[in-house]
RNA sequence: GGCGACGUGGCCAAGAGGUAAGGCAGAGGCCUGCAAAGCCUUUACCCCCGGUUCGAAUCCGGGCGUCGCCU
């Protein structure tokens, strides 16, 4: 059904990087770009040419059962050995650190066979985790303590007291987050426990420091046609049952869960089965978050000066 | 044709003599342990013409338009 649309051409997309490739030598691969603008058939084809595998870099593919929703490529359909994808449940805790550990796992096992990691996602930050150098400190994420001990002082006293008191012991973190940014104050705090300021780290952004050797591609596409081809893509995934697959979240207790919630298609699906607002709504907003989700990857991924764009509709680079 | 109401940015909407709130949508941006998350920034010849006034989106007159009612 999104056959009117202009479509890009994998194959000759994949020819292109194939050939860019060679040249350059460098063990990995990736692709990255906004949501819906082809990446998977692009680093599929890309596969069978250079003999690759995928290492998915998607935060929200990482979680089993959540397939239609995260546009996974079904498991019948995939050409090649896919990595990173469904490896926890949606109510257990993941983040980029762990994100890290098993890509690198992944990446790692595909060069000992020879062949070729093809990373490919849209989670700016699980890219850069992965083929970045990035320290992330020691400390364990799930219950922390330090997080609900500033959770409860900002639900008790609000966010500018909680951001004046990380003024008070590190002024140079505090400088640098906004006040009502409540999460990555709390954050900061977290990692001052764990040794080590926020400001520090957040120098670190800046400088790109590969810590696997990488040929970086970005697909990117007129935004008006990827905003119509989201739209789309949306519509395409009721009719192949995102409806169903909320429903069976909902009953695997999984509905209020930190993930289902922040999943878009999830949250919003989950809000029109309890009633909270209509389908047809849900299904509104569920394009609204795509196209501005869409937006902000391409804000992450446009500052790093390394990744190479294709237009994916001329096939050529811009 | 008559009577009445209304006419503020893409949409909704405050304002009622002193130099245009807010919300939504959009656009731009930030980002090292929830990242499909979280956060920031930003958008006005107040329908037109004339008048009153030091000063009008706000008052008066006319025009145009929309809506409602009536004949």
């Amino acid at each position: 059904m999104v056959a009117d649309f202009p479509r890009p051409n994998a194959q000759g997309l994949a020819a292109l990087i194939a050939e860019s490739i060679s040249e350059s030598g460098a063990p990995v691969v990736a692709i990255v770009g906004s949501t819906g603008v082809g990446k998977s058939a692009v680093a599929d084809a890309l596969a069978l040419m250079i003999d690759g595998e995928i290492v998915s870099a998607d935060s929200m593919q990482i979680y089993r059962g959540m397939d239609i929703g995260t546009a996974k490529v079904p498991e019948d359909s995939r050409p090649v050995p896919y990595h990173c994808i469904d490896i926890v449940d949606p109510d257990e805790t993941f983040s980029a650190a762990n994100f890290q550990h098993v890509a690198r796992e992944a990446i790692d096992s595909i060069l000992a066979r020879g062949r070729k990691p093809i990373v490919c996602g849209g989670t700016g930050l699980y890219v850069r985790a992965a083929l970045d150098v990035m320290n992330f400190p020691a400390g364990e994420q799930e219950d922390n303590p330090v997080r609900s001990r500033y959770t409860a002082i900002y639900e008790e006293h609000g966010a500018q007291y909680l951001h004046d008191m990380l003024a008070e012991i590190d002024p140079e973190s505090a400088a640098l987050i906004h006040p009502n940014n409540v999460r990555r104050t709390i954050r900061a705090f977290e990692m001052l426990d764990e040794g080590i300021s926020y400001a520090k780290q957040n120098e670190g952004m800046r400088v790109f420091t590969p810590f696997y050797a990488c040929d970086y591609f970005g697909l990117a596409m007129n935004r008006e046609l990827l905003y119509e081809r989201i739209d789309a893509r949306v519509d395409e995934m009721m009719e192949s049952g995102l409806m169903d697959e909320c429903r069976a979240l909902v009953e695997s207790g999984f509905a209020d869960a930190l993930t289902s919630r922040q999943a878009i298609g999830n949250k919003e699906l989950i809000d029109a089965l309890r009633g909270r607002c209509t389908v047809d709504e849900a299904v509104e907003l569920i394009k609204r978050s795509t196209r501005r989700y869409s937006k902000r990857q391409g804000t992450w991924f446009r500052r790093d000066p390394r990744i190479r764009w294709i237009d994916v509709l001329t096939g050529e680079f811009v």
